[in-house]
DNA sequence: TGACCTATGTGATAAAAGTTACTGATTGTG
DNA sequence: CACAATCAGTAACTTTTATCACATAGGTCA
């Protein structure tokens, strides 16, 4: 695992690195898992080794406002910025892929910071992608309606997992953007008399 | 001023507040200056002594879509996230009542995460209230109607001045809302008739 | 195959928000 | 004081989004 690790996390250190296998827990779960919560304490810091997972906002009423999805080589910055002050979760994260995760105790990410470089410049590293995507995120909610929010969304999407194909149904993207499925189907029947992507059962092919 | 700057901030050391003192500049706005852009890049950490300062995201339209108030005390979490990267700003800042402000320069900002317990405390405990401001800013656009979005943006103002006397004109409030001085008048109408503030020209009292 | 479940399409209608147009009120300034 | 500028109130209308109701289509499985 150690090989596999330095190509999932090219800039750790090899000190950082064994110090990682040496104190850190491995640990898997499967499609649909739920892995933190709402109002949950967060006792580790999350590293993705592999598969994808989301992360999203819960409302009271059942609502999922995506936010945007850890992948490999990625960590939660939710989860880095609790762990320092031992504080309770505000968001999701719902596992979308079955994945493999480094799950790095509390004190530890704390300590690292202090004494590897790599680390340190991980976490501010990931702290600023999430910060930036979170600020992009309120613009197009902020600014832009509906049909151009599903195109932002879709394009997120599209490069979240390097792929054309998505596997979506109306009803999900819907509760992700926090709308009804029947404007989403609606919207994306125009996208689609417009030619930038085909409609199938359960997917949606992007064609630009 | 080393007297008071340990006032503003008690969690910083001794040791820390001299090497503030003897690094940084101190610099002063009035209100109206615009002293951060989207674009810009941002060369310092800025720390608020007095005043108060607005952040805002702009549209492409001129739409200010307000974040959150920057306080006596405080530091501006994006600047410190941009400035470990030299990256540009996404953000605009305005002074809203007249600042006095020190500037951290860049290299240090990140030196003294490595050298000062209290430094980084301060800089990790900026980035996680920040984070979880912005999180809140997004549920109340995600999932809530313009009139509770309305009341909720009262309410940040009311703890953000520690008053209830909230000196905002329609106009102002349905641009940091992205919506239309119309619908905000309406709306405050209702929460007037409802008893929950009285309005002013050009401020507005909140009973409750 | 046919009963059944889920996903999607679509029209009608309602509600929320945005726009236009105009009014009066208050304030500051020469 | 007179005038301009800004702020606020409101009615009428349009657009966007949400909701309801129902039709159809694809897939699963006994």
């Amino acid at each position: 695992m150690n090989q596999n690790f330095k190509k999932i996390f090219p800039s750790f250190s090899n000190v950082l690195v064994e110090d990682i296998n040496a104190n850190a827990i491995n640990q898997s779960f499967v499609t649909g898992d739920v892995i933190m919560r709402t109002g949950q304490y967060i006792k580790n810091t999350v590293l993705v080794l592999s598969g994808s997972i989301k992360i999203y906002r819960e409302d009271d009423d059942g609502g999922e406002f995506f936010m945007y999805y850890l992948q490999p080589g990625q960590a939660c910055a939710i989860s880095m910025i609790c762990a320092t002050k031992n504080e309770k979760s505000q968001i999701m994260a719902k596992v979308v892929e079955d994945v493999e995760l480094v799950m790095i105790p509390l004190p530890l990410m704390d300590k690292w910071m202090m004494q590897h470089r790599s680390w340190y410049e991980f976490v501010i590293d990931t702290y600023r992608n999430r910060f930036e995507e979170v600020l992009e995120v309120i613009n197009s909610i902020a600014f832009k309606a509906m049909d151009e929010r599903l195109e932002f969304y879709l394009k997120r999407h599209k490069d979240a997992c390097g792929c054309k194909d998505l596997k979506l149904s109306h009803q999900e993207i819907a509760t992700e953007l926090n709308t009804s499925r029947e404007v989403i189907s609606r919207l994306l029947k125009k996208l689609e008399q417009r030619g930038e992507l085909k409609l199938h059962r359960n997917h949606i092919e992007l064609l630009k």
